[in-house]
Formats: structure tokens, C-alpha cells, sequence
DNA sequence: AATAACTTTGCAACTTGGTTGCATAAACTT
DNA sequence: AAGTTTATGCAACCAAGTTGCAAAGTTATT
């Protein structure tokens, strides 16, 4: 646990007990989580805790955010040095069948040129269909 | 008017008046609207029949939803022919400053290579930055 | 033209995700 | 140990999206 303790602290946060558990439960999961998924991790945890720790995380760029189009938000940890530039965004992985959202780290999201005038800040790219588990 | 009646007929929907109200507010719209952007349209309109017409018009592939980020969905009109395949589909862009959703029609969505095992549907492609207006 | 059958609209009400305010508890400072 | 800051927990709220049901409007059938 001490390892995570570092996780906290190399990004500017105390490691209270709270902030381990969430840490913990987000290492343990392969794909992106979102609120409600998290609150059902924990027996006994307050919603609004839970936000804050992920909206803490967020802000200190330990985890980012992913809108999959599915009405609810999901987060993922970032990969160890990333901090959240254009160039280290990923394209995430909506699964229709198992409904799992995927970060695939190794694979960038490709270059658009946009019409004369438009600048771009960020981008969020989200594909949708079947997952290799989920292929028949 | 009897121009809309064609395009609902033609989608197989009935033309009936609020249809003919909610495409014309479309059609004067060179940006994608959320659905209580359209009920601020109207003085009198419920936000029910609204969304429904919204749906309708979707299932029917007049419109097409965008999922901006924002947490409420925008709509645009599909292009005459759209089928809303994958390779009908453009990037949308919005802008962080005026906070209009833009279809970027002539911007197709870029090819993008999945790990093994993945099979793409469809994808949702947003860029986010400073559009033409509002750029100093 | 009258009745039946179906479709669309409007109202009420609800669900869910996300969020804020405030009081308590915990941690850190001196 | 007292005071200050930070984190947590509860209640309550807001907005977006949605469903059920009844009334109004349309279309089809005789």
C-alpha cells in the first residue's frame, strides 16, 4: 500500500485511507469505471465522497475522464508520466454487448484537419462495438 | 412548407404540425441544438413532444445525436441520403468559448486501427477548441 | 357520415447522474 | 493543546432524460 501512497503523493495529494481504497479499486479494474460502479465497490461510502476523491484525482491528473456516450462518466488512471495533452490521448473502446469502456493506450487518436479558422485544444474519440472478449 | 412535408414523407413520418415546427427550427440552426435549446425555441411546447419528435426524427435518420461532452445531447440534420453508416459520419467540433456544436460535414471521421479481437460499429469523434467565430 | 383503430400530443411524475452547502471529523501547524 | 486547514458525510437540490396514461387528432372501415 505504501506503493500507492506515492501514487497520492508524487501527485500532490495526502493519502488519506479513502483516497487508497478508491486508488485500490481503480487499479484492480481493467476498464473504466464510473460513479455509480464505484459506489457499488464500497459497502458503505458516500456518494459525494467518492465524487470529490475522483474529481481530486481528476484535477491532480492521476485518472482522466471519458464520456462514452453512455450518460455516465467514466474514469481511468492515466499511464505513469501522462499529463493529459493532446498528445498523450488515447482512443477508448465502447463494448455494445458487455458495455465495457476501454482505454486502449496503444493506440493514439489519429490527426484531423479541420477547416480554416478551427483550433483544437482537445479531442475525444470513442468507438463503439464488439470487444475481443465479447467476439463470438 | 410543403418542401419539409416532402422530407418528413420521404423518411416516412407523418407531417404533422409540430414535426413541420421542429424541423424548420433545425433547418434555421447552422449549429447542433439540445433539446432544451429547442423548448426555449417555443413559448408553448412540451419538452415531452419535443423529445419525442427528436427521437422520431432520429430513428428515422433526419437527424443524428451528438454527444459533445456537455451532458445534453445535441441533434443536427442528417446530410439528404445519410444512412448513418460509419463511413457517412463526420467529426463534430465544439467550442469551448461560444459553446456551439458544430457538424463538420466535410471532415470525415479518420480511420483508426483497433487491437485484435476489436470490431468497430460506429465512432463518436469530438474535437474540442476555439472555432472560426471566436477565433482573436 | 359514424364508428372503430391507431397515432400523436400534453401533463404529471419519476429516475439517474451530477452537484452544492454545511456541519462534523480528521490531519496538520505552531 | 489550541487553532487552522483539509477531508468526509449527510441532506438536499438540479438538470437531463424518460415512462405512463389520458386526451386530442388522424386514418381506415363500414
Amino acid at each position: 500500500m505504501k506503493n500507492n501512497d506515492d501514487k497520492l503523493i508524487s501527485r500532490n495529494m495526502k493519502p488519506t485511507a479513502m483516497r487508497e481504497l478508491v486508488l485500490n479499486a481503480l487499479l484492480e479494474q481493467n476498464v473504466a469505471i464510473s460513479l455509480s460502479d464505484l459506489e457499488k465497490k464500497f459497502d458503505k461510502a458516500d456518494k459525494v465522497t467518492l465524487y470529490r476523491t475522483l474529481k481530486t484525482f481528476e484535477e491532480n491528473k492521476l485518472i482522466h475522464s471519458i464520456d462514452d456516450g453512455t450518460g455516465s462518466v467514466k474514469y481511468a488512471l492515466c499511464a505513469e508520466n501522462c499529463q493529459c495533452n493532446p498528445h498523450d490521448l488515447h482512443v477508448h473502446f465502447f463494448c455494445i454487448k458487455c458495455k465495457h469502456t476501454y482505454c486502449l493506450n496503444d493506440t493514439p487518436i489519429p490527426s484531423v484537419t479541420l477547416p480554416l479558422g478551427f483550433e483544437i485544444k482537445t479531442i475525444n474519440m470513442v468507438v463503439k462495438g464488439t470487444c475481443a472478449n465479447c467476439k463470438e
